[in-house]
DNA sequence: TTCCATTGTTACCTAAAGGTTAGTAAACTG
DNA sequence: CAGTTTACTAACCTTTAGGTAACAATGGAA
């Protein structure tokens, strides 16, 4: 299956699509873009279940609210489970389900094809700002 | 190769990243949540190469600055080309490169297993709203 | 009784994202 | 000469993201 292919059933998938599954498909795409969802998943994956004070421990920079919210909408989506102990104090074990497992499986993919790429990335930048570079300057003249 | 063996091989190539690539990787996978940017490639990798105002039509309800920043970072990552033709009223091209067209081909098969699971998250979706609302309605008693 | 540990929530504030509108350049059209 | 077209850029404003810090709940330890 070539590229052109590949993109072409892309595109009939995503013209099928309700407005909700678009909006759904945006959502989950969303946690693959941010970091702290991000870090929490990769975290989760590689360590298994975990505690809310060792995931902050682990999520570096995260701040206590960030790492609350980030929490709640991987579980909505049913990405992770939270499951809680009725001690005192509080303890609160965090875990991937099957869903968030497979999601990360079909990440890694990704991330690998990006870093294995990364050279290519930072001379593209370097020629953009470069150039960008000259132009202001030449401007200013 | 297990779903385990492939988690575990991804963290020791992420163990191993320098800053700048992990810098880099974020950035790129920022594009894959961003829907702006995602729109402008999946556009121009389904129709090819189009100039701005044609863009502009195709990736519904972008306004002009965000299509315009966006274009700019995507380019800047080598992700898509621009072409100015010196006419006027200006003519300006934007295509996928080599390495915009790999990345998108790497993003289909993400799509397609979030699409496959819609129903999935629906019903996570469902199920935590509901018992949320059902503790908050509990909790005004 | 007072303090501690843990997982939150809430209020407050700043920084960033993003929308809207207006302006610019420059040749062609009427 | 005024109007049109295209691809921007700049200024202004609103909304959202996100940080900090304080407070809540509570059984056991000192």
């Amino acid at each position: 299956m070539t590229d052109k292919e590949i993109i072409s059933a892309s595109q009939a998938i995503c013209e099928a699509l309700s407005e909700e599954q678009d909006g759904l498909k945006r959502d989950v795409l969303n946690h693959v873009g941010n970091t702290w969802s991000l870090f929490v998943i990769h975290s989760l994956g590689v360590d298994g279940r975990m505690r809310f004070s060792r995931l902050q421990e682990r999520v570096t920079g995260v701040s206590q609210k960030m790492l609350t919210k980030s929490l709640r909408e991987l579980e909505r989506d049913g990405l992770i489970s939270r499951t809680s102990y009725m001690e005192v104090p509080p303890r609160v074990e965090y875990e991937l389900t099957e869903l968030g497992r497979g999601l990360l499986v079909q990440i890694i993919p990704l991330w690998t094809w990006i870093i294995a790429r990364s050279d290519t990335f930072r001379e593209a930048r370097n020629k953009y700002d470069q150039i960008k570079k000259g132009k202001t300057s030449e401007g200013l003249i």
